[in-house]
RNA sequence: UUCGUCUAGCUUA
């Protein structure tokens, strides 16, 4: 039984939804833990149907049945959705509060998400990281910066939102003192938080300033690898800004055509 | 490590 689950949710990550089901059907003993494990691969692949199927199956829905359905909703953007299995659930935890507070985030419904922040008991560092993420996707930094203080700790996932949101909302000035400060703090940035310093200063039209600050990462940063992904951000930024030149000789010497 | 929750860009467009 103990096994059988482990291959179930090693499969439900991976996405592989097919094995998920066929080890499920080939166990002579299942419980609330294969039911979930199984739920849970269905959610995070987008089987919504399925997933629907499965729960209404279930002999009995724990909290982790619930916030599957809570989490399935929020990947597909469907509040509504988040909202009925929310309600619906009997009573609530942190981590389905949690679940429901990113729903509310994703769908810019700020001020829900506050009210159920607020009414969160257990408040952790995912609730805190998530409210944080209501702001910033809103583009309301005055709030987001508030939180981001106000919290009882900060992660490098707090960061890499603040950053993120300055870069889009925000000038590219800003965005880069966050940057550095956020290295002051012992927060090391990583690939994230180059992806968004580089769009920044892309989007501020400063082409220039991205390359030059694309050879820094290389230069102080080597421990981060240049990957492929900042390339081709940087070719398809030199390109829409019109420098083909530009985006060619960094093409070629990351070694693309 | 037997199940559930948090961050960006690019691509798919």
């Amino acid at each position: 039984l103990f096994s059988g689950n482990l291959v179930i949710s090693s499969y439900a990550r991976s996405g592989f939804v097919d094995n998920a089901f066929s080890v499920f059907s080939s166990m002579l003993e299942v419980d609330s833990v294969s039911w979930n494990a199984l739920l849970g691969a269905c959610a995070r692949s987008g089987q919504i149907e399925n997933a629907q199927l499965i729960f209404a199956r279930m002999p009995e829905w724990s909290l982790s049945s619930w916030t599957n359905l809570i989490w399935m909703h929020c990947q597909g953007s469907n509040l509504e959705g988040s909202k009925r299995a929310f309600y619906e659930m009997p009573e609530w935890d942190t981590v389905s509060s949690n679940a429901m507070l990113a729903s509310f985030a994703r769908n810019g419904q700020t001020h829900e998400a506050r009210e159920l922040f607020d009414a969160i008991s257990d408040k952790d560092e995912i609730s805190w990281n998530t409210i944080l993420a209501a702001y910033a996707q809103a583009g309301d930094l005055t709030s987001a910066s508030s939180i981001f203080l106000g919290a009882p700790e900060r992660s490098s996932i707090s960061w890499n939102t603040m950053l993120a949101s300055t870069s889009s909302f925000a000038c590219a000035a800003q965005a880069m003192e966050l940057f550095h400060e956020m290295a002051i703090e012992g927060h090391s940035p990583d690939q994230l938080s180059f992806s968004s310093l580089l769009n920044a200063c892309s989007h501020a039209g400063s082409i220039d300033q991205s390359l030059l600050l694309f050879h820094a990462m290389a230069r102080d940063h080597q421990e981060l690898l240049i990957q492929s992904q900042h390339v081709t951000t940087m070719v398809d930024a030199l390109g829409r800004a019109g420098r083909t030149l530009a985006a060619q000789e960094l093409a070629e010497d990351d070694g693309r055509d």
